[in-house]
DNA sequence: CGACATTTTGATGAAGATCAAACTGGGTGG
DNA sequence: CCACCCAGTTTGATCTTCATCAAAATGTCG
């Protein structure tokens, strides 16, 4: 039996869509009974795979990608815990992409069955879940905007906040600072950048004391102006709904 | 009254992802039956709008795109003829992103109440719709690879195929050519390159011979090369289902 | 024709890639 | 417990791609 908090997450998650009644989280958290730990570095899901189940993230990080013919391979979008995997089964023949863990994960496993039933009964979770597609097509968007128009030093700013705030979400934060189980060569993969070109950032903004990112853990030593850097406008997350976090996190700073 | 060639394209994309019966298709031109014609560079929706209807290209070139601080604009994805604009109008609260014409539009408008009720009495639509959605989101993934990853001459080789590729679903190619009405500014807003290092490379591709592009008229002399150069595989438009259109034009080259 | 947008060309500069090598630290096996 | 190894990080030097600035050429439309 897995523990109520482990879907915490992904009940915060969507929450920030519609409130959730006990009998629709009770339900998400049966459908979620049966989960599977996965090393560092495996594959949830490849590249032209025919999928049969929804997966979702409860813990540790994992990332979209697609590999290039040279073998270097581009990071499309980062799954935190609450995010899911493969909603697209239902429709898509095939994966467009591979899905491929960062940290150790734990993830929930949801059959095509027990997924199409859910989403028949509780249709505020179907709601509830097709926002969540739609939040991250508004990521993707974002990522193209950020590797096409950013420097490496906005980029990296820009990726950072969306990853603390992402966390922050799903209750996941510290004060200002959160897990970052990337190595500078998986961050290169997800920026578009040289993993030397990371490495050079990384010092620059640990000398302005931005950051400092030690032990897997980074930490926003001035959210407030890594968010001016990076030109970073939280609403492309569309947490409306309620307690905006960024705004909490700016407080917290001004206290 | 509108004829029903207009809503062909729309027809003839989501019967890529199912076949649609008769009254499906005349309920489909039913809801499309109020539009408007909009001139070029004017705005469908803007960013942070609350959207109340969806709208769905019928004729022309538009774009969503994200409007950077600096005045520069990033174009985060192109909408062709069939393709629609603001599904996510009944989730989300406000858009992400703006929507614009490139060249003169005619666009169909649903309001909020009848996409609902078609959404609700014809699930192969609605399934279609969401199909549409989905191809969407993975082309936006697909433009994070070719900002990303890939030089200049290669990004607009990719951005050619998928143009040309996208119009010959919904049968709007004529042998190796079709339309493409965007001035080398607004190519440089798609491909994140400067308008001057466009024309540079328009201007060597023309020299391999490998496109001419004259009067908004694209037309891929050797599409196979600028496929290879690109390293365009048309799967993440996910067009299995039926007749790929990469496919019958490879032909028409070897014949 | 004349105003204006767009395309084309040239010259220079900057951001970041690439190559190469040294350094760090944790883990393993002898 | 030490020597070694390996993955990851750091630093330096050089080279490429593309941006930027500026100006000329071309085309279009009233």
């Amino acid at each position: 039996m897995i523990s109520q908090s482990n879907v915490a997450s992904l009940i915060r998650k969507l929450e920030h869509c519609t409130v959730l009644s006990q009998e629709e989280k009770r339900a998400l958290e049966n459908a979620c009974s049966s989960f599977r730990h996965l090393a560092p570095r495996t594959n949830l899901v490849s590249e032209g795979d025919p999928v049969q189940r929804v997966s979702i993230i409860l813990e540790g990080f994992a990332c979209r990608y697609r590999l290039q013919a040279d073998g270097r391979r581009q990071v499309v979008g980062l799954l935190l815990p609450g995010d899911m995997c493969d909603i697209c089964v239902c429709i898509l023949k095939h994966m467009d992409h591979s899905i491929g863990t960062l940290s150790p994960v734990l993830a929930s496993q949801i059959s095509r069955e027990v997924a199409d039933s859910l989403l028949d009964h509780y249709p505020r979770l179907a709601r509830a879940f097709w926002w969540s597609t739609l939040v991250e097509e508004s990521i993707a968007r974002e990522w193209v905007v950020n590797v096409g128009h950013r420097t490496a030093f906005e980029r990296m700013a820009h990726l950072f906040c969306e990853i603390f705030e992402r966390l922050h979400t799903v209750g996941l934060t510290r004060g200002d600072t959160c897990d970052l189980p990337l190595t500078q060569a998986e961050l290169s993969d997800a920026l578009a950048l040289s993993a030397v070109h990371v490495n050079r950032v990384l010092m620059e903004m640990r000398h302005n004391q931005l950051i400092t990112l030690r032990n897997q853990q980074l930490t926003l030593h001035d959210y407030q102006a890594l968010r001016n850097i990076a030109g970073f406008d939280a609403r492309y997350l569309h947490l409306d709904g309620t307690h905006g976090p960024s705004f909490a996190v700016a407080q917290e700073h001004t206290a």
